[in-house]
DNA sequence: CCAATTCGGTTTCATTATGCAACCCTATTT
DNA sequence: AAATAGGGTTGCATAATGAAACCGAATTGG
């Protein structure tokens, strides 16, 4: 049977990994932040089979994470650009580096460093935060229940 | 031929996406962090396959995301809970969310909103930021060239 | 200006992964 | 004691993945 889709479901998360949620997609999101561009770059830095590259390539245009563009000044070349779409999941991927750097660490390298053009200081840890910018775990959260909800509550029990 | 994993890959957000970068860990995290613990739970509120959900599941045992505790008091009847590791998964899975609700908002139903358990207020947006909090994007940050880096473009070019 | 190579794919085929349904054994409820 | 719930496993059909071969339009080298 036809894999699962989470086009319409509830959950924005859901709905998120229905767009990135495969194994290649954000890797190449990732690499486009990099400053990757060509079909062949992605291709050889990733080590991505080329059909497969098509295809995730493709489907992140109709997402539009990304951009094709024609650069091609006689004829055909082509450059897959982010799009704000795809440049606002950049905290998505930094949070998975960072969950990646402190519970997987590479065995014998050291994590990369990203840091603040501006200031040439390391960026911080990404934390959720409250209004204030107060670090929030999952316990400190919770789901305010709707009015919709309460309703729904009531009519079915 | 088999998926490609990117266990021993250099990069840790491959290395992530190995654990959790396939359409449902994610998801079956989520489901944990709202309060899900079992395994029926699991699969009515996902409805995932069965046997997806116990190879999920075992596979997220291994990596030390979730733990399995057997919580009957006769016989066997089990739990699984979010590890330190899992719960780290928090600022991955709200950016996600929040990437979600701005670009792909459901249609119809406003945007599930989480609250701070002690003042009641929504968590603020996941941000990249510097030292300082201030917010950084995709094109404020840098690679600085390591020691190691310079040397491999001497040998090779 | 002709040959070789690069770019951006598509096609074919073998191997895996996914999803559904049926089944199973052990607890728990009625 | 019988029925049902919990936590799976097995078998089968369909879909996704990966490697390699192939292809036509650009581009580069000589």
């Amino acid at each position: 049977m036809a894999r699962k889709r989470f086009d319409d479901s509830s959950c924005s998360v859901a709905r998120a990994l229905n767009e990135v949620g495969d194994w290649w997609s954000l890797l190449i999101v990732l690499q486009a932040m990099y400053g990757t561009r060509r079909y062949v770059d992605f291709q050889q830095e990733l080590g991505i089979a080329k059909n497969i590259l098509c295809d995730r390539l493709a489907r992140l245009v109709d997402n539009e994470v990304l951009t094709k563009v024609n650069v091609g000044e006689h004829g055909c070349r082509y450059e897959y650009r982010l799009t704000d779409k795809g440049r606002d999941l950049f905290p998505v991927v930094i949070a998975l580096r960072q969950w990646g750097d402190k519970w997987n660490p590479a065995p014998d390298r050291p994590p990369l460093d990203l840091r603040d053009r501006a200031t040439g200081r390391p960026i911080g840890p990404m934390n959720v935060s409250d209004a204030d910018g107060k670090p929030l775990t999952v316990r400190d959260v919770f789901l305010p229940v709707s009015d919709e909800d309460q309703a729904d509550e009531r009519n079915s029990g």
